[in-house]
DNA sequence: CATAGATCCTGTATGC
DNA sequence: TGCATACAGGATCTAT
């Protein structure tokens, strides 16, 4: 469900709460949001615990945590509908809730890992040069986001002006480029006046572009005002809703009208996920 | 290699 | 009210 700018929503809010705080003890069960770590649950405590937390990173839609003086990180995937809580202490639940996977007890502050679909995961991974930073090798096949200084356009367009592939599709493709889901995509395709039903192949380098920059601007909005709770799934973690939701051109507003002409919204389905759009202003 | 489709889960909304 | 069905901000594995 989190996409780029729900994820650095987060990651903003464990920078200001997390960073610089040390793990005294980490509580968690065996589940399916650590299967990428053979040991389950325990290989990851004896990683986290005592470690001071120096920093919180992002690319595209994935997050991960550094400690001092080890190369190994804390990989954070949100999946569907996975949620990180900042919470004071003795405002939590003594026991891990239901759907509870990981609790970082850092002093002060907890920070909890929750998940009911468990499409997510939360996976040690180490840190590797990937261009100018370090990155958890877990992510070599994750492209840069559009929003990060290492992104390249020219190396993204080789692929994707090759591709028979709906442009949607393209976007959602985190080896092309990373971050934008379903909602950005959508929203991006709407501000670039392109229809997500064309051919990769039939894009101009220009509309390509165009499309691109529209994708990262919408982002940006949205990281802006702390991204779009669609329902009541995304929270930061404070547990506070984003405001991205009511300037959403195109999601979720099929049968409404078009801010733009009037026209009303459709959806469609491309490679089985939904897509709205202005069939007037489109093309 | 590139692509389409099935699949992993739970919760919520909708319709009968 | 109960029950059955559809659908959801994602990514990976399989088959073709």
């Amino acid at each position: 469900m989190p996409e780029l700018p729900e994820v650095e929503t987060i990651r903003a809010g464990l920078e200001s709460f997390a960073v610089g705080r040390t793990v005294l003890q980490a509580e968690g069960r065996d589940s399916r949001l650590f299967r990428h770590n053979p040991e389950s649950f325990a290989s990851v405590n004896s990683t986290v615990q005592g470690q001071k937390i120096i920093g919180a990173h992002r690319r595209g839609k994935f997050l991960w945590l550094v400690f001092e003086g080890e190369p190994r990180s804390l990989l954070i995937h949100l999946g569907m509908s996975g949620q990180v809580r900042v919470t004071t202490k003795g405002s939590a639940p003594a026991e891990l809730q239901k759907h509870e996977h990981l609790r970082l007890n850092l002093g002060r502050v907890s920070v909890r890992f929750i998940d009911p679909r468990t499409f997510g995961h939360l996976t040690i991974s180490e840190l590797e040069m990937s261009g100018e930073r370090k990155v958890p090798k877990f992510l070599r096949h994750i492209a840069p986001d559009p929003l990060e200084p290492g992104f390249d356009l020219d190396r993204m367009l080789q692929r994707a002006r090759q591709s028979t592939r709906p442009v949607k599709t393209m976007l959602l493709d985190q080896t092309l480029l990373s971050g934008i889901g379903n909602i950005y995509a959508d929203e991006g395709l709407f501000r670039a006046r392109i229809l997500g039903t064309h051919q990769g192949r039939d894009l101009t380098v220009a509309e390509w572009e165009k499309l691109v920059w529209a994708c990262a601007n919408v982002m940006e909005e949205a990281v802006a005002v702390g991204g779009t709770s669609f329902d009541t799934l995304y929270v930061d973690v404070q547990g506070n809703s984003g405001y991205f939701t009511r300037t959403l051109a195109v999601y979720g507003r099929a049968g409404k009208l078009c801010r733009r002409d009037g026209h009303t919204i459709e959806r469609a389905v491309i490679a089985g996920r939904s897509h709205f759009f202005c069939a007037a202003c489109q093309r």
